[in-house]
DNA sequence: AGCACGCCGACT
DNA sequence: GTCGGCGTGCTC
């Protein structure tokens, strides 16, 4: 036997004491990993997707998200060490990493800022300077005199243990405290520390219970009630005590209390005898951590969804192209009940034991969906709202993470959420533009992301729509989707009749009432008549786009941007709808003096206002960024409106998706032209998507509805296909024109954008940059520099390149390189300063 | 993104 | 003469 042989101990038993490092990812626009050494005694609690706590720079304490665990030291630099594992579990799983690192490179941005945008912010910890008395200091030893502005912050610090900086600076009324901290630190009477504040806090329940020496049997409890029988009042408390917690039947129910609040706000019991009873010891009071999605009562069986016989086979022609396919799109006319099929096929996935994401946008997702899924999947469902607070958003993540939601309905930042089993993603209304993030980085499509996941994941997705994206539907067209059909309308539905107004030929025989036809206008009046309702679209807030003095044709423009200010009636208000300037309306022309300024185009507001005086007797409500910035304001539009509290809803988009109203039977487009003629080459698609979406609200349920389009030239092919529920009209145009024209899905347009305080500079770098490009990438595909439509906004002027590349061919990893080094070597050139670039790949 | 180090105008 | 402006560059 070799000494070796006998002194061997298996690896497994006793752990090599290698110093470990970890590569992290900070939740900063950082284009690497930073790598930190792990204490010994962490070597086991370090995880990959757990958070640990790390100092960056010189002060600054961050969590940030451990990407990878390793032996390799650093040979050019000396690692910090990892301060604190925040997490004994991942917070990010597996797939999510591999996510974002798809998302960073796919979308041209970093890692860091994919982890920003996708932790709830409550999970992302740092730190705050705050300073505190020096514990040597005492007035008596002190030998330094100190300023009246010193002796404030001492004062300050005497009641209250320590100030933030910022606290510090109020306090002082001074920008520049710093020189004061500095010398109180000199002095030594304060020091600075860094802390780190909690920012999930739980939701906690204040309970109470009957001190457990009065629990230990009836008779001690029958004891209590006699000892008590002379205070009424206490009496009274322990009797509804009693009964809202039946202890007589089970003593050890009393453990779990009741809550404080079913007592304290009881009119019948005295607020003092509770008061007195807790003092006394006979109640006593604990927190509980409680959920703030509570389990519903009662959970009953899953109510399983009846489908018609056209759903039941399209449900069936789906599962049958998954078996070969990983993407299929349901195209399904509005009112054809994609939503069941979405619910059937959520349900086999859930019972199967996978996880599940239902993606809506943003103004899809409403209480009816939500409250239409509760009944299926009950607690197992997990709503994602951009509405919810920081709190709810980690108890969602968490819920996911535990395994309590199975189920996620959620908008377009729910693709972030740490699903570590997805099988089924559901992407309804697909083509919405707003699944889109415009800024700030990452400018992820969550369409595009939903199949990205689903790759990583092994699972299915299916995308739904009344009318496909070009690109989604031409990838169905060369058979790499599958395609199911679903085009009948559910119930005794029938599609809406549309009807085209030429306001143009009615205004010149005097036929128009303002923005009304007089065609609008009766039928408004008609459908008010039979007790139904009307929805009236207008693409455009506020009460005209811009106002204009007759005398000079002065306009009044925003201070930081290039566009005229919006007027807002209601506020009386000139607005910028890019950075939010306002400023009061002027009376009369700041450049001639006349009083005659008079609005030019029209908005919601001013339709809601027109309205009121056509018809005075119609209940009216208007739904818009403007209405609807409270949390709940929204939602009671909505419910106002099905309750049939309100005759006429006028809107923006807002009014054009997943609503169901039962009684509306006229939808009024107010001017489909400016839709149309939107300086984009989706344009047409964008235009029809609008006016079917619209259309589909009218005529719901049995009821015949009626679209009344107004527009200056009726003789535009869109609307023929408009009228005819022609789709596949309307894609084959499109598709032609893509391919000869070079654009998606035959191409991938990267734009980048060139943002600079002024405008000379900001058009010379950017020609330097395209210059730059097309030495890189060679001349075709390499389009502008050209301003935007809107050239200047929040004080930067822009200039947009766009980059073309092919779809084919492998060269885009190469040709995202070239531009990302483009883009770095103009943004160090010292030619231009003060420059800003912003990659968008996918614009929309 | 912070934050520190570094070079030019208005103040004790 | 200093204080302090914010322009550049680094952070494991």
């Amino acid at each position: 036997m070799t000494p070796e042989l006998e002194f061997h101990i298996p690896a497994d038993d006793v752990p090599e004491r290698v110093t470990l490092f970890a590569d992290v990812i900070l939740p900063l626009p950082l284009p690497k990993l930073f790598t930190y050494r792990i204490p010994l005694e962490m070597s086991d609690d370090v995880l990959v997707g757990a958070r640990v706590l790390v100092q960056f720079g010189t002060k600054k304490v961050l969590s940030c998200v451990v990407a990878r665990v390793h032996e390799q030291a650093p040979t050019d630099y000396q690692a910090k060490y990892i301060l604190e594992v925040i997490d004994e579990k991942p917070v990010v799983t597996g797939p999510q990493l591999k996510l974002f690192s798809w998302i960073a490179e796919y979308y041209m941005c970093t890692l860091g800022e994919v982890i920003n945008a996708a932790l709830p912010a409550a999970l992302k910890l740092s730190s705050e300077s705050k300073i505190q008395l020096h514990p040597q200091f005492s007035e008596e030893t002190n030998e330094w005199p100190l300023t009246a502005h010193e002796e404030k912050i001492l004062f300050a610090l005497r009641q209250k243990p320590h100030l933030t900086f910022t606290e510090a600076g109020q306090l002082l009324q001074l920008t520049s405290f710093h020189k004061i901290i500095k010398s109180l630190l000199l002095k030594e009477v304060i020091i600075i520390y860094e802390e780190i504040a909690e920012k999930y806090a739980p939701k906690v329940v204040k309970k109470v219970r009957l001190a457990p020496a009065f629990t230990t049997d009836e008779a001690t409890l029958e004891e209590l009630f006699n000892q008590l029988a002379t205070k009424a009042k206490q009496l009274d408390v322990l009797l509804k005590y009693v009964q809202l917690n039946p202890l007589l039947q089970d003593m050890a129910l009393n453990e779990h209390g009741v809550e404080k609040n079913l007592l304290t706000s009881n009119p019948h019991l005295s607020l003092s005898a509770i008061n007195t009873l807790i003092k006394n010891g006979v109640l006593e009071q604990f927190d509980v951590v409680v959920s703030r999605f509570p389990v519903a009562e009662g959970r009953g069986p899953y109510l399983a969804s009846e489908l018609s016989p056209d759903q039941a086979s399209a449900r069936d022609e789906v599962l049958d192209h998954f078996n070969s396919k990983d993407t299929v799109l349901l195209h399904g006319i509005t009112g054809s009940g994609k939503t069941e099929v979405y619910i059937d096929l959520i349900q086999k996935a859930v019972d199967a034991g996978g996880q599940v994401l239902y993606l809506l946008p943003e103004i899809a997702l409403t209480a009816q969906i939500v409250t239409r899924l509760k009944r299926v999947f009950q607690d197992r469902l997990g709503v994602y709202h951009s509405k919810f607070s920081d709190n709810e958003r980690v108890e969602v993540w968490n819920g996911i993470l535990s395994g309590r939601f199975q189920v996620i309905v959620g908008v377009r930042s729910s693709v972030f959420l740490p699903f570590h089993s997805l099988s089924l993603l559901v992407v309804d209304e697909e083509h919405e533009p707003s699944y889109k993030q415009h800024e700030p980085a990452p400018r992820y499509n969550a369409r595009e992301v939903a199949l990205m996941m689903a790759h990583f994941h092994g699972a299915k997705t299916l995308l739904g729509s009344a009318t496909p994206s070009v690109e989604t539907y031409y990838h169905c067209q060369t058979g790499r989707w599958g395609l199911v059909n679903l085009h009948v309308r559910y119930g005794e539905a029938v599609l809406p009749e549309i009807e085209l107004v030429d306001i143009r030929r009615e205004s010149l025989r005097k036929n128009m009432l303002s923005h009304f036809s007089q065609k609008l206008v009766h039928d408004m009046e008609d459908t008010l008549h039979r007790k139904e309702q009307v929805i009236l679209f207008q693409n455009r807030r506020g009460y005209s786009p811009f106002i204009d003095c007759n005398d000079c044709a002065w306009i009044p423009k925003c201070r930081n941007c290039a566009v005229s200010l919006s007027y807002h009636k209601f506020s009386n208000e000139l607005r910028c709808h890019y950075c939010g300037y306002h400023e009061r309306k002027p009376n009369e022309c700041p450049a001639c003096g006349s009083t005659m300024l008079k609005t030019v185009g029209f908005g919601t507001e001013k339709i809601e206002d027109e309205l009121k005086l056509l018809l005075p007797e119609a209940r009216i409500q208007r739904m818009d960024l403007d209405t609807t910035k409270r949390k709940n304001s929204h939602q009671q539009i909505i419910e106002d409106f099905e309750q049939q509290r309100t005759n006429i809803l006028v809107g923006t988009q807002m009014v054009t998706k997943g609503l169901d109203f039962e009684h509306v039977s006229l939808v009024g487009i107010l001017s489909a032209d400016s839709i149309i003629h939107f300086p984009d080459y989706r344009a047409h698609e964008r235009a029809y998507q609008l006016f079917v979406q619209v259309s589909g609200r009218a005529g719901r349920k049995g009821k015949p509805g009626k679209v009344i389009i107004q527009t200056a030239n009726p003789n535009q092919t869109i609307f023929e296909r408009v009228i005819e529920n022609n789709y596949l009209g309307l894609y084959e145009q499109e598709i032609a024109e893509r391919q000869k024209f070079r654009y998606p899905p035959f191409v991938r347009i990267i734009k980048i954008t060139v943002k600079h305080p002024e405008a000379k500079p900001c058009e010379a770098a950017a020609i330097a940059l395209a210059k730059d490009l097309t030495d890189r990438l060679g001349r075709t595909g390499i389009l502008g520099p050209e301003p935007p439509h809107i050239f200047k906004i929040r004080n930067l002027f822009l200039q947009e390149v766009h980059v073309k590349l092919d779809r084919d061919g492998g060269r885009l990893r190469f040709s995202k390189n070239q531009i990302q080094e483009a883009v770095f070597h103009l943004l160090q050139s010292k030619d231009f300063k003060n420059l800003r670039v912003a990659i968008d790949v996918d614009p929309a």
